[in-house]
DNA sequence: ACGCTATTGTAGCCAAGGCTACATGGAGGT
DNA sequence: ACCTCCATGTAGCCTTGGCTACAATAGCGT
């Protein structure tokens, strides 16, 4: 008969599958977690690089989503101790928001070569790369630095 | 004097890099939004083709989350037509569903095999490919799919 | 036939990340 | 000095995706 009955526990594939593959999952999520951190991090050191300072706006239009927020996550990211908010002058990055954002660059820049480096089109690349950047392990930005430099 | 005081519409940069910029951040969160599905019917499937059915159960062990959050996605990906529930019985993908999953599970596949092919170890790859997956577009994945044919 | 146990479902909580509409504040230009 | 405009902040709403605790039910084994 078709769909041979199974007792109840018994499982056909490999008895660590499952467990492993909630794991990665679990990965996935956390690293959905860092994502805005990263992001703003980067967007932040960006602006005050680019213009002098980075105002709530700048970094909404930047982002792409309204004013509000952004200020609703940069007051999750001032408790986490990332940023200093100081209205109507711009946004501050503090030492560990300086490390995080320096991190993000450095990994953004290296997944955005390597795409490139990899034939994909300039726009592709950049589009990729943004969400790409959140899921790249130490051990696969090595092995993408390695591609890039031939 | 330093930071020599610009009239207040004058931004240095390139004009065009803000808002196209936005748009990178845009593409990634409308990945972000399609990730369940993409998860969920690969995972669907899987379970069916490995164990003749998708349980509630099954699901919420194997995604790394509990039994509410599975049948409170599955109601959702219902209303959009991708999954039938079948209570006590084990959800079904509809034809939609099936679609996504094939789509899915070869993405997933080819990111797999591309990751491994750079070099990165399997555990690693297993995991980054999880959440990579969701933003590689059609071109990247060509690029990845060439790379690993050598 | 019946009870146990595992599966499924509900209620209600939380945080994140979006939004619009409206309120307040600063600062430049007149 | 003051007006006006833009930047900032608040209120309140929504959806997604987590969770725990508890309720209901299917179906197996006795
Ligand atoms: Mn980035
Ligand atoms: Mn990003
Ligand atoms: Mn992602
Ligand atoms: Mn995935």
């Amino acid at each position: 008969m078709p769909g041979a009955k199974r007792s109840r526990t018994t499982n056909s594939g490999p008895r660590w599958a499952l467990a492993s593959q909630a794991e990665r999952f679990r990965s996935a999520r956390a690293a959905h977690a860092d994502e805005t951190a990263e992001d703003y991090a980067e967007a932040i050191a960006d602006l005050i690089a680019r213009e002098g300072s980075a105002r709530v706006t700048a970094l909404a239009a930047c982002l792409g989503v309204s004013h509000v927020t952004v200020i609703r996550a940069l007051a999750r990211l001032s408790r986490g101790g990332l940023v200093v908010v100081m209205p109507y002058k711009g946004v501050a990055l503090t030492r560990a928001g300086r490390a995080l954002a320096a991190r993000a660059k450095h990994r953004h820049g290296v997944v955005l070569a390597f795409l490139r480096a990899l034939g994909v089109p300039a726009r592709v690349a950049e589009t990729d790369a943004e969400g790409l950047e959140h899921h790249v392990s130490p051990a696969t930005l090595r092995a993408m630095e390695r591609f890039v430099k031939r």
